[in-house]
This record gives C-alpha cells, structure tokens and sequence, in this order.
DNA sequence: AAGGATGTTGCCTG
DNA sequence: TCAGGCAACATCCT
C-alpha cells in the first residue's frame, strides 16, 4: 500500500464514490481514537499528504496511515480484525492493520501542502531550502523524511538516487547545487512516474534500481546494504552513481 | 518455504 | 535523560 502515489490512488478511488456532502451513519472496529465523533458528520472530501489519506468532515478530519501492511475494502469486508468502519446510506469503507487518528480543526494547519510531493503545492524552492539546513545527513536519510519530501518511501528513494546518479552514503551539504536540485526534482517527477506505473500495472517492471540484480547502464551488479539513521535497504550501483 | 519488505510508533533498555 | 533497538501490525513476494 504505502508509497504517497499509492495513496492518492485510493484517494481517486474513493472520490468517485460521490460521498461528499453524506453523513455517517454508523461506525465501528478496534481502534482505539474516538470513533463515535465521526457518526452524523457530513463528509466534505478525499484528501491526500504524502502517505496519509485524509478524509475531512466540517470540524475534523480522519487521517489513515497504512504504514506497511495496510488494506482497505469498500463493500466488502475480510477475515482479518476490522480497523475502522465508516458506513454511509449506501457504501461501506473498511480498513484493516492501518493507523487512523483524528485531526480536530482545519487540516491546513496540521499539514504543509508544499512539502507533498505530489500535491499541485510541492514547493522546490522550499524543499531546497529545507535540505540546506541538514548538512550532514545523507542522502538516502533525507529523502525518507516525511518533512521535506512527504510520500516519499523505499523505493522511490532508491530509484530516485539511481536516476540522478548519486550515491546513497553522500552527504546533503556535499553535493553540487545541480545535483541538489536534481534531486528535488526528480523526488517529485519519479513520484508521478510511480503514480503512473502503478495504475498500469507495470511499476515493478519499471524499476531500475529497487530489487535489481544487475545495473542496466553498466552491467556491473547492483548493491544491497541497509543504510543511514533510517536503516533501510538501499540499492545502488557504485559505477554509475557519485560518491560526492 | 522461510524470511524479508513499500512504514511508523511506542515501549524497553542501557 | 535520551538515543538506539526492536517488536508490533498482517500480507505478499521471492
């Protein structure tokens, strides 16, 4: 489920369900939030900010995190132990193994659109300027985090890295200008490339780098070590991507 | 067929 | 006191 291009696919999904401006009717499973707030609120829309998907009503939003291994159905439901359940007149939205929580109040003032990098706000400029304050941290680290490149998970870190040709262990401050505005652009521009992929069906076969044995530009083999402050696997190619 | 993974939180330990 | 380690979540892929 996780990546952010991942989620606006449920979110198109489910904004054609033409639930805006239904009630909720009733509500249930084990979440622990405070469910009961939801019954009789008016949905207003289908958001997305980075991995979270965001259901607003008029004085609060619902934010669903599907960390790794969440699931939604709508009208349909399965074995594993419902999360949360919102059921409208004619529609059920159950989601399983996620992390919901509630956002009281304007979600604008809990999220910074610009920092999503498939929100039409994705903001370069300020993106850059986030990066320059973290001199010292890799690379692969940065683009993890959810502050300055929010939707951004594993494997568009890496395939992002291995488009620009950087290494996944350089430091942000010891980067050229070219290449750190390489990278901004191409967290953005991989993403819908993603977002693409993935509703066609052939993401996996996409990759140039995630789960590679090989690299396709220089036919040396591609590397695997877990990485940085976030320890996670990183995929590179150490002929073709630049230790700066 | 066992083990790892597209993610994050929160508890435990030192 | 706080940073790091690690389990938890449940499913799918290799």
């Amino acid at each position: 489920m996780p990546e952010g291009p991942s989620i606006v696919i449920i979110k198109e999904k489910m904004q054609q369900l033409k639930l805006e401006g239904k009630k909720v009717l009733a509500v249930a499973g084990n979440t622990t939030i405070d469910k009961e707030k939801l019954v009789g609120q008016k949905l207003v829309a289908f958001k997305s900010w980075g991995k979270h998907l965001l259901i607003s009503f008029k004085d609060r939003t619902l934010r669903i995190h599907f960390l790794m291994f969440g699931t939604y159905l709508i009208n349909e439901t399965k074995k594993t132990p419902l999360r949360l359940s919102l059921h409208f007149k004619d529609t059920d939205l159950n989601f399983y193994t996620c992390a919901p929580a509630l956002i009281e109040g304007d979600p604008d003032e809990h999220y910074d659109w610009a920092a999503d990098i498939l929100s039409p706000e994705w903001d370069e400029k300020a993106a850059l300027k986030k990066l320059k304050a973290l001199p010292d941290t890799l690379v692969c680290d940065v683009l993890l985090d959810q502050e300055i490149f929010s939707g951004v998970g594993n494997i568009i870190k890496n395939e992002v890295l291995y488009r620009i040709k950087v290494h996944p262990a350089c430091t942000i401050g010891s980067l050229p200008p070219a290449k750190l505005k390489a990278l901004v652009k191409e967290a953005s521009a991989y993403s819908y490339d993603f977002l693409k992929w993935k509703k066609a069906g052939t993401l996996k076969k996409n990759w140039l780098v995630y789960n590679k044995k090989m690299c396709g530009r220089c036919d040396l083999p591609i590397h695997k070590k877990t990485m940085g402050k976030t320890k996670r696997g990183t995929f590179f190619c150490s002929n073709c991507q630049k230790q700066y």
